[in-house]
DNA sequence: AATAGTTTTGCAAATGTTTTCATAAATTCA
DNA sequence: TGAATTTATGAAAACATTTGCAAAACTATT
């Protein structure tokens, strides 16, 4: 298209402009105190006007990092997520290094492929969501042995560090603020748990504490509901058309707490003088809505940085080791809760 | 750690496996027709044993495409642009392109950055979000004569081919509507527009609609906001506080819309019998707030998938000529906004 | 069994860098 | 002013692949 021929502009062709060789370019790139001034301000210019940039797979082909590092995410289309690789994504920048993002929709097969892909372009790390994974995709990282850090979830002996909330603490929390606020017909609505070790985390520590203080939840009374705020909704609408109905609700996460919190209003329940509703998560938005909600926060940014911190670490001093962090939950009260 | 000596594995030690020179081992990946089906047996099984993953790096410096798709986005934090990035990310996955992601927080400079990092990697194309952006960046972008998408927005005249909504229409249609429900006393609320020419385009075209119908906004009815449910509320309830209200509020995006609904509730006001509240995006959840939203739809998933397909085509077949796609904003008639 | 044609394979060069080693140039010091 | 250092540069090998070309190994045909 420009009047200069698309010539093919490499390290040799600045090397030439510069009348220089092209180890010396290369060293104006990577170890700059070893060329005279003169030189780099020479080399400086010819790259400049050539438009030269560098090109990292021919530096990685000599085991020089990559400069990359693998996300794999279920999805990104959950807020909490997003915000998460947001995080991350900024901190290793910081580090200089880019992501190659691959998201799996809760489908192992899927993470495994993506998983060797983000191999194939010799990623220097990889962060994988939860703690759970199909043993062929640890083994897979390990036979690379590249770091490798799980997060949003936090496991004192988890398969590699990890660094997030501990969700069954995030459980405990809630179910002990609704027992301390005198309820005892409590119901609770979680998401389908299979293959999503975060909300069973969760579930499992709510049934836990509630059974622990005396409370059984009625069968009819434990709902499974799909993230989503109309179903949910809709969900909370039907269990509150009984005769019995529960003082208190407590949702898996903040999504089904919104939907539940509706449902409770379009019920014709006042909330929270009829019912305590309670979530997990302390989305965005969940501090603004009316009521606001009661929940337990799990630091998401906080998570994705020090994920990011913790791998890009690892990668630059292999031979440190490499420690998980726990970035605790917290109980977040506000309006959509109240003593019985 | 395993038994075995952690031995570099290429495509060498698969070949000497098999007793094949490399040749044929490149070869079964990349023309497998050409190898007789017998080898091909042994190389397939040498592979799988030696857990050998492909180097895209290797391949890469001899200019086959490297297999990745640069994407920057300003945030990954607003559901909408993690909605049109999730949709981009599993289109072009089912292309065989992997995506690296950089988002610059609206930032110049750093877009600017981020795109050369991408370049160093060699990405096979690269989606900008947005028309504009710094005339620098598009010139780094011809330089390297890859192709490039823009998406989110539509213009029939943009500088690269754009996948997106046109905003000015998004504008146009939610204020035609409000004033074919009567209202005449008008106010709106737009984010600052200052490096963001999504909102701007949607602000002008409010503007330019109401005042065609001969409606002018009094100043103090024009509400600069940021994105934020809780200021926007906030912003609403003092908006409220004056005697002479308005009868409708047009806002920039269902997020400053939300907390507008909050805050005329808060303000003691009934939606929509006391005033009209209408947003623009669609955005997830819009539909379960009480009342639901009237808004404009901005198809963020189809933006995403259409634009995943432009670019993955013009990358594979590069003489095509490529055109952008206007994915049309719809009109969404709810229950926040009633004839006066 | 010889020839022609086809299929399969290997050799070697090429890709764009980095790095080791050696040499040349510049600087310091006596 | 020359020797001893120090600093700056270049040549060539290395990295993990792909590919054009030519040779080898088959098949088919007579």
């Amino acid at each position: 298209m420009s009047g200069k021929k698309q010539k093919k502009v490499d390290i040799v062709s600045v090397a030439k402009a510069v009348k220089v060789s092209a180890s010396t370019v290369s060293r104006y790139f990577n170890h700059p105190n070893l060329v005279k001034l003169a030189t780099r301000r020479k080399i400086e210019s010819a790259v400049r006007n050539q438009g030269y940039i560098r090109n990292r797979a021919a530096q990685t082909i000599h085991g020089i990092r990559s400069g990359t590092i693998g996300v794999l995410v279920p999805t990104l289309d959950h807020a909490i997520f997003a915000e998460v690789v947001q995080a991350f994504s900024d901190t290793v920048a910081e580090h200089g290094f880019t992501i190659l993002l691959a998201s799996y929709g809760y489908d192992q097969k899927r993470e495994y492929a993506n998983l060797r892909k983000l191999l194939e372009h010799r990623v220097d790390g990889v962060v994988l969501t939860g703690l759970e994974h199909d043993e062929a995709i640890f083994q897979l990282i390990d036979s690379q042995n590249i770091p490798s850090v799980l997060m949003w979830n936090y496991a004192e002996t988890s398969r590699y560090p990890s660094i997030g909330a501990d969700n069954a603490l995030a459980g405990k929390l809630i179910a002990e603020h609704i027992l301390s606020l005198g309820h005892r017909d409590i119901a609770y609505m979680f998401p389908p748990t299979t293959g999503n070790d975060r909300a069973e985390g969760r579930r499992s520590s709510v049934i836990k504490t509630l059974n622990a203080a005396g409370v059984i939840v009625p069968e009819h009374w434990q709902l499974t509901t799909v993230y989503s705020i109309s179903t949910s909704k809709r969900d909370t609408q039907d269990l509150l058309k009984a005769a019995q109905k529960p003082t208190a609700i407590i949702c898996g996460n903040d999504i089904l707490a919104t939907g539940a919190l509706y449902g409770a209003t379009a019920a014709g329940l006042s909330v929270p003088n009829d019912i305590s509703i309670a979530g997990i998560g302390d989305f965005k938005g969940s501090s603004d809505i009316e009521p606001a909600l009661t929940t337990v926060r799990l630091p998401a940014k906080r998570i994705g940085q020090n994920a990011a911190i913790t791998l890009a670490n690892a990668i630059v001093k292999p031979d440190e080791i490499v420690t998980g962090t726990h970035c605790e939950p917290e109980l977040i009260i506000r309006g959509s809760c109240a003593k019985i």
